[in-house]
DNA sequence: TGAACTTAGTTGCGTACGCAACTATTCCGT
DNA sequence: ACGGAATAGTTGCGTACGCAACTAAGTTCA
């Protein structure tokens, strides 16, 4: 199609764009299966144990997993539902704030991502690491940053993110 | 957490991977976002007329399109049903091919298209296209083609990806 | 030619998610 | 100290999707 009133990408521009849509597109749903046939476990309940494995007493507060994982907080409830009903995960009342629930990783969950956790990590190599040479990965991440902040702006958009 | 047992990404591998996962994440949603706020329209409908609009006739076989969108045929089925309900496509029978179908945009559809895609391309190049230069971004197809491939292979475990 | 296999597309069903509305708690200005 | 606004988390509801099963049509091979 060559519509003249439209400023359509360039060729350059458009192969970039569609390989970058169609890399993550693959990547992610590679990862997802890989973790789900190996270990019964979806990329996204991967996350969250690994948010809270990071986390200091391995738990961290509803919302801020919620903004960790790019996801709603009603879908955080439900994710949790999942990961709580396996036993990897717990709800703890938060000591300073009574409407706060913390959510914790049990010894299960731990065991489930130190399990998961090297095949993923792999992937995550193989597949896009191993791609770059170090300077490139720096540049990468250079890159990006700014477009990101200036995306996460847009989601909360006069305050301080985080 | 620091596990010896796991062969962990290095700070820097973890500072591209988690910043290639938001952006992607967060480019998509603002991308979705904006189309449907000023347009109506989903990032997932508005590739479709995208897809449609390039094809020679404006039309392609259903199978083709859900390929090219990286769906599986039944999530082509119900996109389509949703375009043709507000009569952006139309479905025709295959002429050389009893069983296909073939999507066909419509003059409704088109115009639609060109009425939301200077938005959209903006919004591609401003948060995307323009944070490289003109060889970072070919390099940034270079470096991620191979790695693409491979994926596309796991799809087609062993013939011919189109 | 016709029986087995493959391919095209649709449908039923289950899942993961977002939004809006809700309750409970905390914060803030006066 | 108290009344309104903000925040934390959950729930109901609607949506978009994938998988498996299905029908119809084409393909292959004996």
């Amino acid at each position: 199609m060559s519509n003249k009133n439209v400023n359509w990408l360039e060729p350059d521009e458009l192969a970039a764009w569609r390989t970058f849509i169609k890399f993550d597109s693959l990547l992610m749903a590679k990862l997802d299966a890989d973790l789900m046939s190996l270990f019964s476990i979806s990329l996204a309940e991967y996350e969250v144990l690994v948010y809270l494995s990071e986390a200091p007493g391995m738990e961290l507060r509803m919302s801020a997993l919620a903004s960790l994982c790019l996801v709603s907080r009603s879908g955080l409830t439900r994710r949790l539902e999942r990961l709580m009903s396996e036993g990897s995960v717990e709800k703890v009342a938060c000591e300073t704030d009574r409407r706060g629930t913390n959510a914790q990783l049990t010894q299960k969950g731990y065991q489930r991502l130190v399990q998961a956790a090297p095949s993923h990590v792999d992937g995550v190599r193989k597949y896009f690491i191993s791609k770059f040479s170090k300077e490139d990965l720096c540049a990468f991440t250079r890159f990006l940053l700014p477009p990101l902040t200036a995306l996460e702006e847009f989601e909360c958009p006069s305050s301080k993110c985080e």
